[in-house]
DNA sequence: GTGGTCTAGACCACA
DNA sequence: GTGGTCTAGACCACC
């Protein structure tokens, strides 16, 4: 797992923490059950503070994408990630709308987004960065 | 064009506006050199602060969305909203991917996704809501 | 509302006082919509930290009994408290289930738990403290 | 006694242990006097560390219902679980108090509550799980 | 060693 | 003025 954090960046901190480990389950590259850091050896290495791996944390576990066990340590949901609940569908459209909006607006075409998505998915997948 | 805004949604009011613009935008409701209603009226009417509404106003001009003209209004850009430059497009597949990584977890398939995102580009489109 | 917390009890700060705001909303003397005290007014009416009032709201934001507005303050959820859902109840009872087994132990009858929690009910929804 | 801990809990294993004790004494599957296993025998069969089998049990022995013998073994307290004394009433009572009151919140009326307890002191008594 | 909690103080964007 | 974020440093219970 590398991780890259881009402090100057206008989604907070524990938001691209999160996202990346999201990322990391995508690939493939963390699978159910695998332990992530502890909150302290997490942010010694990534050059942050406990807290705001702590909020990164909670934030996926409230996801339901990690488990967190109490004086035990971190890790990813070891029954695995559920599938999207109508609600988070509906979130997750939302998220896209305005992206897509904007897409349009610039002239990008159903199909060039089509390849363009496709293609960062396989990105993702491929846990390229 | 009929706005509707979530207030208690984390998304700032200011963006929810802009981005109810630019979807306008892209449905073809709002088409280039269409006049937008002044700062003071569309705040009256949305029943929001002035500064928010000009926020928006600001943000969709530094996207070269629309065109401020001091004492005579505010239109959608009249040579027509430009393609997107290649940083743009980076930003927008930038914002893109955190959600695709999401969903990719939550186990839908590059088919299904791409569905969905068809479908919501044509909803933006027609301008459904 | 009157706050007490017991900064000596084994039960974290924020919880107590997350709980008393429930009991406020169970006695009736907080109606749906109405607002709480800001984090930094609560924290300094309460001698307690801010981010210890935070995370009171976030806790209740979670079970949905209030709504956190951004930039605008916090609210006992507008729309009403949403009944249990199934795994809300079994929480509760699991909840319930220590405690039960304690005073069955402790010999008290199926009758006299009925007559105390009956009285605790009527106790909490006067607010009686 | 069948033992089941969940790990991931936030409430601690050897609460949990001593929990299900206390459970297995209200449903009467452990009488008064009954030998419980060794701290080091109890601990290899449930694959959890003697310090927590051994924080367990000095947790029941301060609350009088074990009774720890030196050389000898462990026993549920062969006089009898004696009755809660006012301090004990007190303290389940106010243990009880915020579940209740989230039961109300979420508008669980006396009658079903009264109904739900019910049940659940049946099933304890039963030893039902 | 782990996560949980609490305090203190700071800066920021938003309204 | 509001909540959001981040840092820093501390103590605790549990394992």
């Amino acid at each position: 797992m590398y991780i890259e954090i881009e402090p100057a960046s206008a989604v907070p901190i524990y938001l691209q923490l999160a996202q990346q480990v999201i990322e990391g389950v995508a690939s493939g590259k963390l699978s159910p059950g695998a332990p992530l850091p502890s909150v302290r050896a997490f942010a010694a290495d990534l050059g942050m503070n406990m807290h705001t791996v702590n909020k990164a944390y909670h934030y996926l576990e409230e996801k339901k994408m990690i488990e967190i066990v109490p004086k035990k340590g971190v890790f990813i949901h070891p029954e695995g990630i559920r599938e999207a609940t109508k609600e988070e569908r509906e979130r997750l459209l939302q998220e896209l709308r305005p992206i897509l909006a904007e897409a349009i607006c610039r002239k990008l075409s159903k199909e060039e987004l089509a390849e363009l998505t496709g293609k960062l998915i396989e990105e993702i997948k491929e846990g390229t960065k």
